[in-house]
DNA sequence: ATGCATGAGGT
DNA sequence: CCTCATGCATA
């Protein structure tokens, strides 16, 4: 059956618990020291990222009717301002007694572009990356005033209706299955098509499954919050191998400084 | 809250 | 094929 999306194929089994971690069992968490002067000797050895990129995204907009960045205060925040920020967002929005799906939902009504609770979920946990976070900002922003400025108006809009395209069954993969997949990872985050046939096949599952497996590895490699632990054992790892420890790409903005405590404490 | 997926835009 | 923004479906 060459076909598309049919229906078997459900990959089901176990999946519950994320992978009990493939490494070490460090709990990384540091006391979250006044983001300042961390920029210790190490910030050399690392690429580090300054708050200072001013990218507009490339088209989007439809949020008015105007163009042209302008008035309010865009200037770009830096990570510690997001974190606040969405700390506040989030503490805000659940004493107003609204739900992420509800926010979501507002957004639509109040500027067009709707979003799903996941996406708010993600911008109150951190786990977009810092491009995204910037982005939604503002709107969350516009809401939170707009919400508990106007006491009590449930303005109830009509959900766009769904789309037809069908959607393939999402695979499951099995937690051992994910400990090889991480593994090579650490070793090549980037694998050529082919190494990802051999993988794929060797793990008996689809090539597709296995490309995008490592492409969702990698997005969430660059979030505001991400596997900090994966990448501090790599850089020990690279650091081993080749005498460098130099992170392989480019990470995050706060994610560096986390990382660096991290490893300074723990393998230095 | 998160895992796997889709699609648009770039190389 | 990749990156990125996003979300359906599910744990």
């Amino acid at each position: 059956m060459g076909t598309r999306w049919g229906h078997h194929w459900v990959t089901s089994l176990s999946d519950g618990a994320p992978w009990p971690a493939a490494l070490a069992g460090g709990p990384l968490e540091q006391p979250d020291v006044n983001a300042g002067r961390e920029d210790l000797q190490l910030g050399a050895i690392i690429h580090h990222r300054s708050p200072h990129v001013s990218h507009h995204s490339p088209h989007h907009g439809e949020l008015g009717g105007h163009h042209c960045q302008d008035h309010s205060d865009e200037e770009t925040p830096t990570s510690d301002e997001l974190e606040q920020f969405a700390k506040q967002f989030k503490q805000r929005r659940i004493k107003l007694g609204f739900t992420q799906a509800d926010v979501g939902l507002a957004l639509g009504t109040l500027y067009g572009n709707v979003f799903s609770q996941t996406t708010i979920c993600r911008f109150e946990a951190l786990q977009l990356s810092f491009k995204n976070m910037c982005k939604l900002k503002p709107l969350l922003n516009k809401w939170l005033e707009e919400a508990d400025s106007s006491t009590g108006s449930p303005t109830s809009i009509d959900k766009i209706a769904a789309q037809g395209r069908k959607r393939k069954k999402r695979t499951s993969i099995e937690v051992s299955v994910k400990g090889v997949l991480e593994t090579h990872f650490l070793k090549c985050p980037k694998p050529a098509a082919q190494e990802i046939s051999s993988l794929a096949d060797s793990l008996q599952l689809e090539k597709e499954v296995v490309r995008v497996w490592f492409c969702n590895r990698r997005q969430k490699e660059k979030r505001m919050t991400p596997p900090g632990e994966a990448a501090a054992a790599r850089c020990v790892l690279s650091r081993r191998e080749n005498g460098h420890g130099l992170l392989t790409p480019p990470s995050s903005p706060k994610e560096n400084k986390k990382i660096i405590i991290y490893i300074y404490n723990n393998y230095f």
